[in-house]
DNA sequence: TTCGATGCAAAGCCTTTGCATCCTG
DNA sequence: CAGGATGCAAAGGCTTTGCATCGAA
């Protein structure tokens, strides 16, 4: 079993968005290659500051339009995390986070087996589509920096 | 074992408020006194909105004020539930959230035993605090308003 | 008097929208 | 030329901040 090479992800994305009727425009290659392989789960505003050195001419409209356009396709998903901005995943297999309380960092954390098999308290009528799990707690680097409690 | 009757948790977050320093306030005391026995997670909007008819003077400035004092008092906590505002949860134990992905109403999930038992894939050094779990799907009342999908 | 709390308004983020312009087919 | 996509700017929600005023100890 190979790993994924650089690419193949944004190149995956980008054939779906295809697809489904949207022009590959040079800003959405762009953003596609930006947040394929990225794990940091950045917020527009930082997507736009990676790309603005490189395509200057980048707006925050375009930036948004295309987050909404993958998020439509299924290709990311929009995260709450923490109060603030959104935050945009990638990843869109079941998984879960760990968002530091000092820095805000965020970590995937892979799903356990069973995690989503009670649905004993929930509201009557409720139909679950998904769960999700936010470890919240304190990241090494921090721990580290700051005396650690 | 008895109910809680109305107004003791409010009565026990004033008191706490009070034994921390603050002053209690006229707005202090109608903003408790609102959220306290309120499980519908209400934003500072929600808030403000149902307390002004009978404060009039009310002002924003003095609802986040108050709702900051209380989070600092681990009395409420700020939720992340969604994109947008901020919502407020008078429950501090340990519990967990259905959220609703057509109308946004939040309503309360009792923990399980052993939920946040393991550890297992979280990030090297990462010290968890807590763990929140979400359950994100469609309430009763719009799958009965919309068909149900 | 002193110090915290309030209320108001302005400013700051985050995000969406309207519209003119630009490509591409 | 038609349609979508972009870029810009304005607007709109959410939240914080600055500051003058108020009120209780």
């Amino acid at each position: 079993m190979r790993m994924r090479p650089e690419g193949d992800r944004a190149d995956l994305m980008l054939a779906r968005l295809g697809e489904s009727g949207l022009k590959l425009t040079p800003q959405r290659i762009a953003i596609v290659r930006e947040l394929a392989d990225d794990s940091s789960h950045p917020t527009a505003q930082e997507l736009f500051d990676r790309l603005a050195p490189a395509m200057p001419t980048m707006s925050f409209a375009t930036v948004y339009n295309t987050l909404d356009a993958l998020a439509r396709c299924n290709l990311i998903e929009a995260r709450a995390l923490a109060p603030g901005a959104t935050r945009f995943d990638p990843n869109v297999e079941p998984h879960h986070h760990a968002v530091c309380d000092r820095c805000g960092c965020v970590a995937d954390v892979a799903p356990r087996p069973r995690s989503t098999s009670v649905d004993a308290s929930l509201p009557d009528g409720f139909a679950v589509r998904a769960v999700e799990q936010i470890f919240r707690g304190t990241c090494q680097r921090c721990r580290d920096a700051d005396g650690g409690d």
